[in-house]
DNA sequence: TGTACATCAGTGAACGCGCGTTCACTGATGTAC
DNA sequence: TGTACATCAGTGAACGCGCGTTCACTGATGTAC
């Protein structure tokens, strides 16, 4: 196998990103030096500082693959944005579940960086607000349909997505049981019921 | 003013721990020094191991100040055990938010040390399971009334829980922003909502 | 196609900074007689 | 009550470990002629 030079660079580079996901969920983010990622890399630690200016350099690259993701995500939307509609709270419900779950080891390391750099904490706070932006339209004109969200439009879907976020990293670390159906299922109620006072 | 060496002592203990709290909440418990705390609470440095072994040993005894004031705030319950009373639930979120945000730089601090201990993160783990413990028999007997929780008890608990503690992180730095009265009528609604499927 | 030189990814030992931790010292409090 | 010694909280300079970062070196790829 011969390869150019940009193709090697490349390659190591990907491998380094590869290494330091494996190595984040194993151990944390904060917990992990430059020298574990290129060892589990297979790389020597100098080699680092060709791809990387540092570690949060790195956590950041692998936050805009995820961005890219996310976007992925986002444009194979087409379904109700309504949420007096228990189904379209489903779809929300499971499709950020899904994500949050699927790139856990980028987000976790994420929000511990943001605990020791601001400038992550200020990505982290924007990426929120946006999401919540999103999809505001989605509980407009509830009140002609005699619904009554539990408080502003902006801190109930906030309350959504913490009640997400949060049952995810329970669930992963151990501290609550739940398969992902169970989950769904049970934000999707929790979640409908407290915006629309409905039962379901 | 004459001290008995005890008194000094334990003068100086007090300092380190209200310093430690000051500087906690104001730049994290992961990015300060030893001689961060010292400096704040105005000592030499070596001073602080006569006191305590490591940052995380004082962070232990912080943590003790807290169960103790969490115990008496136990004791003084005396209130409706049971969730089907919108009155009950909004009793435990004001008592959970008001507690928790008079605690928030001891509970922040501890949330952070658990990222990088796994002895603080276990603790928290059971903090969670025991708290949830206490109040499951609030929602015994939903059947009977004809009423459905959105998960299993316990995982339904944990979502109130998790509910009420992350929306009170986004508050505090500042990423929702709501008065405390606010908060605590809308965690009520979306709560109450959420356990038992009625309106509120 | 071949040769000579330039460039570059990768290596890993060594360097040095930051910070936790130690320890000889000081001065004040406690104890013995 | 007074003196001599012991004990102890507190001090801060110095030490040393861990880890991020550098850099001279290697060997392979790219370029010039």
């Amino acid at each position: 196998m011969t390869q150019s030079r940009q193709e090697k660079a490349a390659e190591t580079q990907q491998a380094l990103k590869t290494a330091a996901l494996r190595v984040f969920a194993d151990r944390g983010y904060l917990n992990t030096k430059i020298t574990d990622i290129t060892a589990a890399a297979g790389r020597a630690a100098g080699s680092f500082y060709n791809h990387f200016a540092s570690k949060e350099e790195l956590l950041q690259s692998l936050l805009q693959d995820l961005a890219a993701a996310g976007d992925r995500h986002a444009e194979a939307d087409d379904h109700s944005p309504d949420f007096s509609d228990p189904d379209a709270v489903r779809y929300h419900v499971a499709g950020y579940w899904t994500f949050a779950r699927d790139h856990a080891p980028v987000l976790r390391a994420v929000s511990q960086a943001a605990l020791v750099s601001p400038d992550f904490a200020r990505m982290i706070g924007h990426f929120a607000v946006q999401q919540r932006a999103d999809i505001a339209d989605h509980v407009e004109g509830f009140a002609d349909k005699g619904l009554q969200l539990p408080s502003t439009p902006d801190a109930t879907l906030a309350m959504m997505f913490l009640l997400i976020q949060s049952l995810l990293s329970a669930v992963e670390e151990g501290s609550v049981e739940l398969t992902d159906e169970q989950a769904v299922d049970g934000l999707t109620r929790f979640v409908y019921r407290g915006i629309t006072g409905r039962d379901y």
